[in-house]
Formats: C-alpha cells, structure tokens, sequence
DNA sequence: TGTACATCAGTGAACGCGCGTTCACTGATGTAC
DNA sequence: TGTACATCAGTGAACGCGCGTTCACTGATGTAC
C-alpha cells in the first residue's frame, strides 16, 4: 500500500492537464481488477473510469499491454515492500507468510494480474522483470534463510515455503475458503510448520 | 485421460449428424485452452476447430459459459480419477500431491480453467458443482487422512497439504520454474515432508 | 517583458475485428399408424 | 411395408457490442530570443 491506489476521481472538471494520468489510469485499472477481474480490465474502460478519452492512454501507455505490464509492477513492488516490512517480524518466516497471504486476499485482481496468464512475457517488460525478480529474491531469502544446509537445500525448502504460502492464497481467492477461515487456517498452519514437533501433513 | 481428448478432426466430410458434438466441442475448447488459456477459449473458435457451425453449439450447450463449466467438470472428474488412482500408492500422500502436480502441469489451461475467475459461480452448474466437490472431498480424504488428532487438526493438516500441492502446481503453471526442475523439486519436497526429520521450512 | 514557435497532452471520429447470441430456415432421422 | 408427420441437429445471415488502435486535430504549456 505504499501509494497509487487513490481513485482520483476528479470531481472537479480536470484542468487541461491530468497532472498525472499514469497513476489515475494504474489505479483505474486496479479497481477494475479487484471488482471484476483480470479477464475484463482494459484500456478503455481505465480511460473512461478517470474521464479521459481512451486515446489519452496513448501519450502514457505504447499499448494496454503495457499499462497491465506497469500494474503488474506496481503490484510487485508493493508484494516486496508488504514481505520486508513483515521480516523484521519476531518469526520472519511466519510473518513474511502470512503478508503474502493478506496481499493476495486484499488485492484478488491485482494478484491474479501479477501471476496469472496475462503477462506470460514478463521480459518483455523490464520493469515489470524488475519488480518480479526482486520480489522473488526477497521470498527466496527470507524462506531459504533460516536452513541449514547446502544452497541445494536451501532452494528446496524456499520452494516448499513458497509453494505453500502461494497456494493458500491461490485457494483464497478462488474462493473455496470462506476469507474469514482462510486467515485463520494461514495462521494456524504457519505456526504449525515453525514449530517441529508439529509439521504440515505433506 | 478418461476420453474426450482425441482431436475429432473429421477429415472425411462429416455425416449430417455429427455423432457426438458435445464431446467434441469440449475436446476443441480444451486445445484452446491449452494453447492459448482460459481468457481466449470461446464457442465460436471451439465450432469452427470442429467443423460446425457456431450455432450447432447451442443445440448441446445453453451458453459459452455452460460449454466451459461441461469442460471443467470434466476436468475435475479427471483430476479426481488421477488422485484416486495415485492413493494406491505405497506413500498415498506422496502418490497423489504428485499426481495433482502432475495433472496441472499435463493440463495447464484445463487447470486454469478449473479453478480461475472465469467459472466463479459454480454452483450455477451443478454438473460442475459435483465434480469439483467430489475433487476436494478426495483432497481431504487423503490428506487428512494419516493425522492424529481430532477433525480439526485434520483439516488443518489436509489444508496444508492441498495449498502446498496446489501452489506448487500454480508456481509451475506460470513458468516461474522450468518444468523438468518442477518435477524434481515436486518430488524432493513431497518427500522432505513426509519424513519427520526433515520438514519444509514453513 | 513580449513574442514566435516547438512540444506536449489531450480530443473525437473512425477502422476492423471477433465475439456471443438470435433468427428463420432446411434437411435428415425416428415414429405412429 | 409405406406413408405422414413430428422432432431433432444442423445451416447461414445478421444483430449489437466493446474492444484496441490509428488518425488528423486542437489547444495549452514551456522555451529561446
């Protein structure tokens, strides 16, 4: 939540310059995100959430692949800034698990944009790369830290962490949890694997 | 891999009647799906792959939306004849994340399908309802199945397990991981967990 | 301080496209007598 | 065994829709002299 995600709606009428339309148009794209999802946000309907006309979008954007690219990495930044902040937890591992899991549940469509099908070619994008790989460094640290073991372990059991944490959030949000429950079980199961008398039966 | 997958090509000018159009229907929406994803499979392309015409579609299904949900039942009824098949196995825990794992990496649109935005209101489609319950009651089963405690712990156990399985499957779905390393890394971790003196970090 | 001009950020009209769906239809298949 | 008829599974044309994108444009802003 570090900023961007202001509606900006603009009551007044707009002076002949937005001043900064990039954002308007990002955060327009998340709120359709959020309210109808990956498959149905566009440039035009971003464009005409802000009040501008869809070719506006053009001086900003080389196309609405590229405006999806820039959320997508706005998204990332956010997903990393969310995981470092929850390191400097008491157990890292537990409080870097349960932000993402809280990202995923606040920011359904934003998440599904950000690893979803959409933008199969991050690379095309070096921003978005950027963005992504930071964020995956991040959680490769934080998970891989805490074991002792070669690197080869260590990637393991980061992919374990990992894999854990993104399906919970994945199932989250596809709604076959009731949200209330699914914060609960996150917790619950984080907890369980950081302590080793217990483990998580797979 | 019950049926419903052969391509139906139809070289020889087909009969006035088709024979078994809904099958085939789903077969072509299915190679969409795997080719292109869940955001550009549609009735139009699924008929024109057949050899029919558009509206032949409408004789067998009510909707584009009521073709899919036939095509993700199908789905989940596959995913629950692979899972149950795997429980055989000498570690049954192990047997079926692997096969889950496996299953989305053989079906990747299918997989999408199954479980993305695009189909939210299942229960619209009892057919489709059905299938994906008896999936996730044959999640449960397993695996909560070897754990001591009360029911609680065991959905909390078997809930572990489906998200680390189901992360797995998605993480490997986007490409974040090369797939031969995606194998590799199913199975070190599948097997990590279910020895006690290892345990994935989280 | 004023003026000429380049640049920049918008506009509205228009394009082609593919989609889901409806319509009126046609011709083959199955059935009752 | 034939015939009349209902049903069923297709057809092609057409609909409206919203999309991404291009185009020629306009008018405000910033800058050089």
């Amino acid at each position: 939540m570090t900023n961007g995600e202001a509606m900006d709606e603009t009551p007044a009428p707009r002076p002949y310059r937005h001043g900064n339309l990039p954002n308007a148009l990002r955060a327009a794209a998340r709120a359709i995100l959020d309210e109808s999802g990956p498959e149905v946000v566009g440039l035009r309907e971003s464009a005409r959430r802000v009040g501008v006309s869809a070719t506006a979008a053009y001086r900003h954007f080389s196309s609405k692949e590229d405006l999806l690219a820039s959320v997508a990495a706005e998204g990332f930044r956010e997903l990393t800034a969310a995981m470092e902040a929850a390191a400097e937890a008491a157990d890292p591992l537990i409080g870097v698990g349960l932000a993402y899991v809280e990202f995923a549940l606040q920011k359904r469509g934003l998440f599904r944009l950000m690893f979803g099908p959409i933008l199969v070619e991050r690379t095309k994008y070096p921003a978005l790369n950027e963005a992504a790989n930071a964020a995956f460094e991040c959680v490769q640290r934080v998970a891989g830290g805490g074991v002792k073991g070669g690197r080869e372990e260590g990637a393991t059991a980061s992919m374990a962490a990992w894999g854990l944490v993104h399906g919970l959030s994945a199932l989250f949000i596809d709604d076959l949890v009731p949200e209330a429950r699914a914060r609960h079980l996150a917790e619950e199961i984080l907890q369980a694997g950081a302590k080793p008398e217990h483990r998580p039966a797979a």
